[in-house]
DNA sequence: AGCAAACCTGACTTTTATGTCAAGTATTAT
DNA sequence: ATAATACTTGACATAAAAGTCAGGTTTGCT
């Protein structure tokens, strides 16, 4: 169960925008020795994300990135999915789809432990979309202890929304 | 963010040893079949389970593989973190060690952002780990649904440990 | 116009994870 | 003893992820 190379490196890119958000573009470079990954690397990231809608680029001399919304309206929710190859999930098992047929015929479940193991993922993957989707890049430019105290209050609000089945705005 | 094709089957393969437990071992090829996957993956996935003496071999013509140790006492989080290449944690980012060493001088985080992130992170491992470790092989021995339940309950019960701080043990 | 900064893109290389193969050892039934 | 079954092991092949390269386009400045 690991966080790929992709979502944590594409993730502080773009915690970069964020820090300089309301300053001029900042340029690949800048980034790229920042967090110590070559160019080519941040490019191919910030074009996910680009083609999320999460960033915007200015191409020419005065150029670089920037973000395309306030850093207080974009969840880490939003830019782990971006980030993420799979589609839409936040932990993606091997071969969720294989139980995506019940068309009828339940016969293709010879694997039985694939139905006992799925609704554990399901558990998890809802609380921590939940958990992401609450945080924003706002809340990530702070010290790490205040990051952590944001994470610990918007986990258990989490928590406390899914344990009552609704959808319950988190307020902050 | 996902679960590696290692853990979700090893995790079948350990499943179907829990659903025959008190019987003759079961053989590799029996799990072979069941779960659809080739006999030297089945082999492959056990030895490593085997290592961590979570499951025990019998040699020779009567043979098979079997629990070392009851259904109900072997949690999720074992088997998970057995079959997990990274050392001992659950959720694991690429260069979480990088930040290992702030022996005095705080210049190697020139990365800025990895010291936002990686609070992210710790609590949601803590409470992924929290929850794995209180969902037993025995546990995953029912329905779908029934599973499900489980999952959420021991959920709330971890939030509500984790919210005191402490380490309170969940009786069911 | 011409140049330099900076983004864009797809192909390519390297690394890591997956999965297979083959040769070997142990055990039991006959 | 021998044969059949089954686990053991390390090397190998394949696939996927990570990261690099090279050639291209856009823009601002002089």
């Amino acid at each position: 169960m690991k966080v790929t190379a992709q979502e944590e490196y594409g993730l502080r890119c773009i915690l970069q925008l964020a820090r300089y958000h309301s300053r001029d573009p900042v340029t690949g470079r800048q980034i790229a020795e920042s967090e110590g990954i070559s160019l080519d690397y941040v490019s191919k990231l910030l074009m996910i994300l680009r083609r999320a809608e999460l960033v915007r680029s200015v191409r020419g001399i005065r150029g670089g990135y920037a973000l395309a919304r306030e850093p207080r309206s974009i969840t880490l929710g939003e830019v782990m999915r971006a980030l993420s190859s799979e589609e839409g999930i936040v932990i993606t098992s091997p071969d969720s789809h294989m139980c995506d047929h019940f068309s009828g015929h339940l016969e293709a479940c010879t694997h039985l432990n694939a139905c006992a193991i799925r609704p554990v993922w399901t558990v998890l993957a809802r609380y921590l979309a939940g958990v992401l989707d609450h945080i924003t890049l706002m809340d990530l430019l702070q010290t790490e202890h205040q990051v952590l105290e944001v994470v610990e209050q918007v986990s258990q609000e989490t928590m406390r929304d899914q344990a009552m089945g609704g959808t319950i705005q988190i307020g902050r």
